[in-house]
DNA sequence: ACAGTGAATATTTCATTGATCGTTCAGGAA
DNA sequence: TTCCTGAACGATCAATGAAATATTCACTGT
């Protein structure tokens, strides 16, 4: 064995998230034992537990990488400037349905994973969505710096509120065996009736302003 | 036997809904044979599929009796005299929160019954949406009719995505273990975000205007 | 003809069991 | 001591087949 120069503790958990995420991806959670996954790391199945609680810990440690890049994404359109925000505000949404919509659509793997995750860890789910309600808040504070129309309300409260007003569209595939085009259509509506209301006679006033 | 009455095709129909709906409601659906229920009928279970093509079709029987019940009253609370458009929808989706949520949580049985139809009977849940969308559309008609805020939009569309903009709230335990409490208040936010949009500035207005 | 039967059939459900796999831990190498 | 191993343990899963039950249909009484 190459002891010669030993891997960091960090090392050695980004090489199991590896060789873990590889088999992961090509036959399923499932069907990934953990003894599999100690092999390709050239290490007993033991020592795995060393460096995670479980195997759930590696699925999630996984899912929580992949995530994070989205959330830097996410936060990208959330402040791009030049764009009003309503305008980021639907980009944010609909980034959000797409990637996800995708994620799951083609690969069962991930469907399965986000499926066992979303099961066995319920608080993984209500992470994301604190975290996503964080650049909600960012893009209103944003908003309102830049003297949009948005107007002095309870940030926190109302990024809750388009939430659970566009929950339809963050698991697309749980419950509405809608395809994509028919979620973006119904995504559309939605938002235009969350910055409209529906009261719309100053809708065009509000759409002028932000298309300006 | 006594023949000397003969009952009715109808009348037979609904013995069997009757003993049906008393079985599943005691024991469960699953638990519940045909032979039983034939036996309460005093029929053989061969009988039973003279009047329904099998057992879910019962259940959905039972199902639609009940429903149907619930879509009268829910016709007259978005028709009622006396309050604006705005409190109508109001008390619409939060009778529908309530009884969904109570039915589901107090009763393991109806849990069973709602989950066996939603599974078997995909279309079932569209037959639903599709009458509630037929009660709001009347509510925006008798809005307009009355002039009051409801502006001239697709209403048939505004119903589709003010459904959209509830989904949460209809399924309530189905994926949110929320209690009753906290999904009120959050239906209360969102029902504000859609009557008042995000650039609630002439908010006040509307507010004043539906509460005279 | 017709309403109804109940045994026959086809399907589903359920318990049993054998194997697999996640996890632990007593111990060995460095 | 520190790091790691791999056999042992117990929970979980899949395969089996037997029992239960939904559904059908040839037949009976009226």
């Amino acid at each position: 064995m190459d002891k010669a120069f030993p891997m960091s503790k960090d090392a050695v958990r980004d090489r199991i998230i590896q060789a873990a995420k590889c088999r992961f991806s090509h036959f399923g959670y499932g069907k990934t034992t953990m003894a599999e996954v100690a092999g390709d790391c050239s290490m007993s199945p033991g020592n795995l537990y060393r460096f995670f609680p479980g195997k759930l810990d590696i699925a999630e440690a996984i899912a929580t990488e992949d995530y994070e890049n989205h959330l830097n994404h996410l936060r990208k359109l959330a402040l791009a400037p030049g764009k009003s925000a309503r305008e980021r505000l639907h980009d944010l949404l609909f980034e959000e349905l797409r990637r996800t919509y995708n994620k799951l659509e083609k690969d069962p793997r991930a469907l399965e994973m986000a499926q066992v995750i979303a099961h066995q860890r319920p608080q993984f789910a209500n992470w994301m969505l604190a975290n996503e309600r964080k650049i909600l808040v960012e893009l209103m504070d944003e908003a309102e710096r830049r003297g949009e129309f948005l107007p002095p309300l309870d940030k926190e409260l109302t990024a809750e509120m388009i939430q659970s007003a566009t929950m339809k569209f963050r698991y697309p595939q749980l419950w509405s065996k809608l395809t994509l085009p028919k979620l973006e259509r119904e995504l559309e509506g939605v938002l235009k009736l969350l910055t409209d209301g529906l009261c719309p006679r100053r809708a065009q006033a509000a759409q002028q302003q932000s298309a300006a």
